[in-house]
DNA sequence: TTGAAAGCGTTACCAG
DNA sequence: CTGGTAACGCTTTCAA
């Protein structure tokens, strides 16, 4: 790798002092016109770029983000990043996305790195298996900036997430409308908050409407293809199966739909199913998928503006919620 | 932000010399092993981290990648960088990922971004619309290594595909064999390699089993979700219809399927449809999408290893294809 | 208007 | 075995 140049370089061509190139270079007061123009020139032919490292020392600052998302290859994680480091490469700092793969040792790990690296705030998505945060605590006593987002916690610091309970509430109150009796909730691991956010709003509408609430419909496992696979063959194979189903996470959704046809069962008519999930997928299934849609645009945005007011000394603690809304579709009854 | 503790800091505390800390914490010989192991432990108590921007000045190297993609929030794409950022991090390396948001102008930004953080080698899956390539020429000239992936053109820099002439030749062959006699092409824009290949192979396959080549079924335009409906829309609306298409991005075989089922048609009996696509939606379709199956993981690993041997000086240019295969469902006739 | 020097954190080299 | 110092690129303060 070629040495890229520097102030020095330009100063040893033009036998002036570094410090008048720096002077120049900055626009700063101090330098004659005729020197200022002949340094600039210089330092443009020369392809002179200032060195954010030597910066980096001098100022005590990076210019640098971290991000941690359980899963790249999972669109809606991908989604949010692509928006987080959209406005972050606009206000000048580089971003560094990092990937826990949904495992809390990984996740400890990204932190760790993004640390060595002098990030100057993280923004996190918690892995599914999280539930010791002293890695995240110890942020705060670092007085390091952190925004979670997606998948939160209550540990005192800005968070950024859809209405979880309410759009849930939505939902299910939508299911019971159709007619639905036996509604299930397939959610991800009992101690994630999104997945008791969302299983509060699904009680929530049962409980309103006066329904009874069944232990046995409500299947909390590890986020993943396979356990939704078999959780909902297992609720298909009950002697009274669930007439509709609420899966609270993409994947759950995409498994219990195939799990659900693959028995060879009508979607809606003998099972209803809505899933926080994408456009894409929710529009390519048939039928088509109703589900619950969160503007990812705005979720990734406001991360990064709560970020960056931290990172420029504003401490209050904001939490934010991105309304999520439901978008009727054929795997429930769309024409009530 | 608390300033964070330095070898100086260290030195100071038990009145040593800061070469002396230096040399301690790095294992050299040249230390006695009481004031070693007294200074190890006062590193740890106290938090200490190497600075690695002291380290970059003083090296001059980052330890830092940089990857451009055209669009995060396409899941092809983001599950590539997944495992080039996994690689990376089990090397040391830092990721830095941008999103050119498949536009020329912010390609050349993304890669004045990177630059400018001094990154020690660069990823790039072209934009749609790149066809000038001074600004990865540039990279060249400054001795940075650089590796094409996915969308790639040969300027002589090492490269990572897939195998697309073939493969695309294979998924013609199948419609043929299904007894397509009008088989439409869908492409991005004309002057991408990679559409470029995919065509190719559909000509050659068409060619190989002496079908007519009929220029009005083969549509290429950028590649977005409305111009893949319009272009789909109009291939139906002709006097003689295709049968069966071949879409060569993920994002066209939705929009080109979706258009099919909005006229009422038949999969695959009226047109049968073959996408280069992910997995999750083309087996959420119904019918479940006949696709183009690409290694992601492979393609990701092998693009951070090609960067990183040519970090290390490796010189040579490789051209490396990832081997993508058919995966036949109920799009096509899988009962052949 | 310009130059000289110190300092940011680290390492390497040379002296003691 | 340990200390001092220069160097990496840049900015800032002080002196000329």
């Amino acid at each position: 790798m070629k040495k890229s140049i520097s102030q020095r370089d330009i100063a040893k061509a033009l036998n002036v002092n570094v410090s008048t190139v720096s002077r120049a270079l900055k626009g700063q007061p101090g330098v004659s016109d005729e020197l200022r123009e002949e340094i600039i020139r210089l330092a443009e032919t020369k392809g002179y770029r200032p060195n954010p490292f030597a910066m980096s020392l001098r100022y005590d600052t990076t210019h640098t983000i971290g991000v941690v998302v359980p899963d790249m290859s999972f669109n809606h994680y991908a989604h949010i990043v692509k928006w987080i480091e959209a406005e972050a490469r606009k206000k000048g700092y580089m971003c560094v996305v990092t990937d826990s793969g949904d495992k809390y040792n990984s996740e400890v790990e990204c932190i760790e790195h993004l640390l060595n690296m002098r990030v100057e705030g993280i923004a996190v998505c918690l892995s599914q298996e999280t539930v010791d945060y002293t890695h995240l605590k110890q942020l705060k006593d670092r007085n390091i900036p952190l925004v979670l987002f997606d998948r939160i916690v209550d540990i005192g610091c800005s968070m950024v997430s859809a209405n979880d309970v309410d759009s849930a509430r939505q939902a299910t109150l939508h299911l019971i409308e159709g007619g639905a009796h036996r509604i299930a909730f397939l959610g991800g691991p009992n101690q994630m908050k999104q997945t008791i956010d969302r299983k509060h709003g699904y009680l929530e509408a049962l409980r309103e409407r006066g329904m009874v609430i069944r232990k046995e419909l409500v299947r909390c496992s590890p986020v993943s293809f396979n356990s939704g696979l078999s959780d909902t063959l297992e609720l298909l194979n009950m002697k009274n199966p669930p007439d509709a189903i609420l899966a609270a996470h993409g994947l759950l959704a995409i498994s219990a739909f195939q799990a659900i046809v693959s028995r060879g069962l009508c979607i809606p008519k003998d099972v209803a199913i809505i899933g926080f999930m994408s456009d894409w997928v929710s529009t390519m299934s048939y039928p088509p998928m109703t589900f619950v849609k969160q503007n990812l645009k705005e979720i990734g945005c406001k991360v990064f503006k709560l970020l960056f007011n931290q990172m420029e000394g504003d401490e209050s603690v904001i939490n934010v919620t991105i309304n999520a809304r439901l978008n009727v579709r054929e795997s429930t009854w769309n024409n009530l």
